[in-house]
DNA sequence: TTTTAAAGAACTATATATGGATCAAAAATA
DNA sequence: TATTTTTGATCCATATATAGTTCTTTAAAA
């Protein structure tokens, strides 16, 4: 791990990020948790805080969604039983695809 | 930084998490590219790309967010233009309500 | 069935994110 | 205005996530 180049991220994952960010900061706002507090809920630092409230990209994600979770921001726009069957489906999905894709000499056309 | 308390995550983050997690590696399949192949698109290591597909919840967020990118996989049910929009809205939101929030003395009784 | 590429699973070195502290600036109430 | 809490910012030590490698297992496709 000689050099280690900055990780480069596109617009959209920029935005989404940031924008996870500021909603919690503004449902934070809105209910009334200062940051510490929020931040002691989720089990988290009050700087960690921050940088998830500022839309650092190098968060961890579970701390995110569980901040986002506790003032009440829907990832999936789903409850917790919807989320949870979302995933059982998904996965029931994922065991009917491939195990592994083949990689066939010459790149396939796709849609373009 | 003695210690080091493992975090724990609430069921919702967990399975938000797994969720994005499987949905990425199903997109992934259905779109034929190798796990390489996704991995070296998005700018990370293949390992990496396994612990996301795997919904390991210490994956940077940055980076989850940019694999989902690039299968196709929209967070906040919004593309480009609409996801950068919300993030104006919001931002501009949070510039109205108060800077920091004032915890006096005894805690509200909230909508419980 | 045979072939061979892809995926899974370790392991290591290192870059770095994190927790915790401190201090200053800002801003909410009295 | 005065007071006091919250927030922003920085710094450091350390825990740890990551990249990269290697080896094994699995499973597509010939």
């Amino acid at each position: 791990m000689p050099k280690s180049i900055p990780r480069t991220y596109s617009r959209y994952s920029r935005d989404a990020v940031e924008l996870i960010g500021a909603l919690i900061r503004e449902a934070r706002t809105e209910r009334k948790l200062t940051a510490r507090e929020l931040a002691d809920r989720a089990g988290i630092s009050r700087g960690m805080l921050q940088r998830i409230e500022k839309g650092h990209p190098k968060c961890e994600i579970g701390a995110v969604f569980e901040a986002a979770a506790i003032v009440g921001i829907q990832l999936f726009e789903a409850d917790d039983r919807a989320l949870a069957q979302h995933l059982r489906h998904t996965r029931e999905k994922l065991a009917l695809l491939p195990k592994s894709v083949r990689r066939t000499s010459k790149p396939v056309h796709d849609e373009f």
